[in-house]
DNA sequence: ACCTGATATCCGATC
DNA sequence: GATATCAGGT
């Protein structure tokens, strides 16, 4: 099939299509057709005949590459078989274990994930008895968390507890000689982490020239997306693939550079025109995708940004509704607010067509408690993965057990699900299997029948391979009762993701590429799978990536959660929080809408705290939103308003609807308990029946109100 | 000596 | 909601 390309490509589209040889740089602005330059390139590709095997796509999550080749096999009303496509680490996966041999590895490495690796940290901690009672010394999160940054960015620890955490300074040799600790440890087990991925693929390719020289060969045509987010192993890992001449298409914005947190560096393409001078540049500045109101909002944020793009979006002069700035009294009330937003907006657009983003997770969980219980069915990306439930690693550790019989911390979560055995016995008991101490061994089990049963267990499997549906079908009879006995109260929702598990694990045939594909490409998300249905999307924004739907709210848009408060002191931070902001707005085709709640409910001190607007917010040309008066009467102070708010009524004339619903329903008092609400007196008190303590006027602020 | 349950504290985004 | 520590039980 011929495709038609100058018709369906604007002419900076076209060249980013055509041009095949040599390096290219493409800068594509948000909506301006990135991912149809990408899969008409692919398509452009297969349909000269090139193999599908000889193309390399790089992405940032295996859903975009897997798009891409889904949208292009439909151009082309073919198959695109062969093409290698996937993220940087899944890549290196791949790689290093076809390869495993000549780094000296054992190709049955297991892949640790964020709370495996913490977990070593952990043990390697107390193991060491370093920071032991120290109150102030950083928990397994932060710990980590350094280490990982000090890798991502090719830093010193030193150097980066100097930049972003000089307080932990004093504790440097601790966390250095725990980071020592904890890379000896993963040695020893055959274990990786996510970086170590990346590292090792690039020692390979450094120290084997005959594998460079045939991966180069064989990858014949390289496209990199996201490339603002990728850090500097990645963009070397590009160079070596490529080869000096390669013929390389790197594709991003560097407006949109989100992860530096995790080591991305706009460097790599800043850097990029130096490493090949002789690239191609091209510039993509035509937006398909929003409303003029929407882009004029999203210029104006660049605008203010202390590093200028030289970027300015244009559009088809689409006309539409201005962007709206909802302003409700709390962050309670807002859950409520956006529901009726979603509402209304139901009336225009199908449920798939709009998403709520927020900075963190847990922003999203009074909405979905709102949705619940308006039966609005929903679909959620970022904050807790369904692989890291306590439930479903205690599952997969036994997997990985019979994958890889030296992977400690597995085996430690596996041995604790036993009573009575804990984190020391399981460790001996592993010594014990190693060194083929039979003596150590029968003695425990004869007292602990649970643990012969589990040890038989997990022989069975080793000795006769089957394919992981199967022994997973075996394996959650028999963790059942530990379910159920861990779990008292929720077992059953439990037992339904185990089942969900098995449903997943029913399509590989192999346990290595289902074990590797649960910890890089873990299911987005689980629940009643039923793809039909239409759903309202909930996501971070992180995850919002690449994505667009035609009406986009976003919440939160105060001070210390968006901006995220970590990064108030830091004007870097400041800057990436900007360009956060900066891709979620443009996100939206024809409706957005921004929230600023007036205040916080604090759930420590259980009170509301006022909230200072978001200073991106703050800079916007008040022309350029319309202020929708929803839940604050005009000429009240965010502080008064905050203490008139109650969970009655969300919205609507304000004053009215407050007291009367303001007379009935609970609230909460830190010292008095629980009281009903007997009357609202305007504008701030309420009079409630505390039972022991009698009636009392509380202002507002002081009391939770129960829903 | 080790396990288990109760209590206080804190909370970011991803592969 | 998860993590870290402490107190009490075997």
């Amino acid at each position: 099939m011929q495709l038609d390309l100058e018709n369906e490509l604007n002419p900076s589209q076209l060249e980013a299509v055509t041009t095949l040889q040599g390096p290219v740089l493409v800068i594509a602005g948000a909506g301006s057709g990135k991912t149809r330059t990408v899969v008409y390139r692919l398509a452009h590709l297969a349909d000269l005949g090139v193999d599908p095997e000889s193309i390399l796509l790089l992405t940032f999550t295996r859903k975009a590459a897997r798009e891409m080749l889904t949208r292009a096999s439909h151009l082309l009303g073919q198959g695109l078989h062969g093409v290698t496509g996937g993220t940087f680490h899944s890549f290196a996966n791949l790689t290093l274990r076809r390869y495993a041999a000549a780094l000296g590895l054992k190709n049955e490495f297991t892949i640790l994930d964020r709370p495996d690796s913490e977990e070593i940290v952990k043990q390697v901690k107390e193991a060491n008895d370093i920071g032991r009672k120290d109150r102030s010394f950083p928990k397994k999160n932060t710990i980590y968390s350094l280490i990982s940054k000090s890798r991502n960015k090719e830093l010193s620890l030193e150097e980066i507890l100097a930049r972003d955490a000089s307080h932990l300074l004093l504790y440097h040799e601790e966390l250095q000689r725990i980071a020592d600790l904890y890379r000896e440890y993963k040695t020893a087990h055959s274990l990786v982490d996510y970086d170590d991925l990346l590292f090792l693929l690039e020692r390979l390719l450094l120290e084997n020239e005959e594998i460079r020289e045939f991966l180069r060969y064989r990858q014949e045509y390289i496209m990199v997306d996201e490339f603002q987010d990728t850090n500097l192993v990645q963009g070397r890992l590009v160079r070596l693939l490529a080869g000096d001449e390669g013929n390389v298409m790197a594709v991003g914005d560097d407006a949109q550079s989100i992860y530096s947190f995790r080591g991305a560096t706009v460097g790599n393409i800043l850097g990029f025109t130096e490493v090949y001078p002789q690239c191609r540049i091209i510039k993509l500045e035509q937006n398909y995708r929003s409303t003029q109101p929407i882009l004029g909002l999203c210029n104006q944020i660049l605008a203010g940004a202390k590093e200028k793009y030289d970027k300015r979006l244009y559009s088809r002069d689409l006309d539409g509704p201005k962007p709206q700035l909802l302003s409700p009294l709390n962050d309670m009330t807002q859950a409520r607010v956006a529901l009726d937003k979603i509402l209304a907006l139901q009336r225009e657009y199908d449920l798939q067509d709009i998403a709520v983003l927020f900075r963190a997770g847990f922003h999203s969980y009074h909405l979905e408690v709102q949705l619940n219980k308006a039966g609005i069915s929903y679909q959620k990306f970022g904050g807790m993965k369904f692989t890291e439930a306590a439930h479903i690693k205690d599952v997969l550790a036994h997997l990985r057990l019979i994958q890889n019989p030296g992977d400690l911390p597995a085996w430690q979560r596996v041995m604790s699900l036993i009573p009575s055995v804990g984190p020391k016995t399981s460790e001996r008991l592993y010594h014990a299997v190693v060194q083929g101490d039979k003596g150590y061994l029968e003695k425990k089990c004869a007292k602990i029948e649970d643990l012969r049963d589990k040890l038989d267990l997990l022989e069975g499997f080793r000795t006769k391979p089957d394919t992981p549906y199967n022994i997973l079908e075996t394996l959650l009879e028999h963790y059942h009762p530990q379910l159920k006995s861990k779990y008292p109260d929720d077992y059953p929702k439990r037992q339904n993701d185990l089942e969900q598990l098995a449903q997943i694990a029913s399509s590989y045939s192999g346990l290595d590429l289902f074990l590797t594909d649960m910890s890089l490409e873990p299911p987005e998300q689980m629940g009643e799978a039923d793809p039909l249905q239409d759903r309202l999307t909930l996501s971070t924004i992180h995850s919002a990536k690449g994505l667009e739907w035609s009406a986009v709210l976003v919440l939160d848009l105060v001070e210390e959660r968006f901006p995220s408060k970590h990064a108030l002191m830091d004007a870097e931070a400041m800057e990436e929080e900007r360009r956060l902001f900066y891709v979620a707005c443009t996100r939206a085709k024809h409706y957005l809408g921004l929230s600023a709640p007036h205040s916080l409910h604090n759930r420590y001190q259980g009170i509301s705290s006022p909230a200072t607007p978001s200073p991106f917010l703050q800079e916007l040309d008040k022309e350029c939103l319309e202020e929708m008066s929803e839940g604050i009467t005009a000429g009240v102070s965010p502080k008064q308003a905050a203490a008139g708010e109650n969970p009655g009524k969300g919205k609507k004339q304000s004053a009215d609807a407050e007291r009367d619903s303001g007379a009935d329903g609970y609230c909460r008092h830190k010292i008095f308990g629980r009281g009903k609400i007997v009357q609202f007196i305007p504008p701030n008190k309420y009079k409630v029946s505390f039972p022991g303590f009698g009636l009392k006027v509380v202002i507002g602020d002081y009391l939770q109100f129960e829903e």
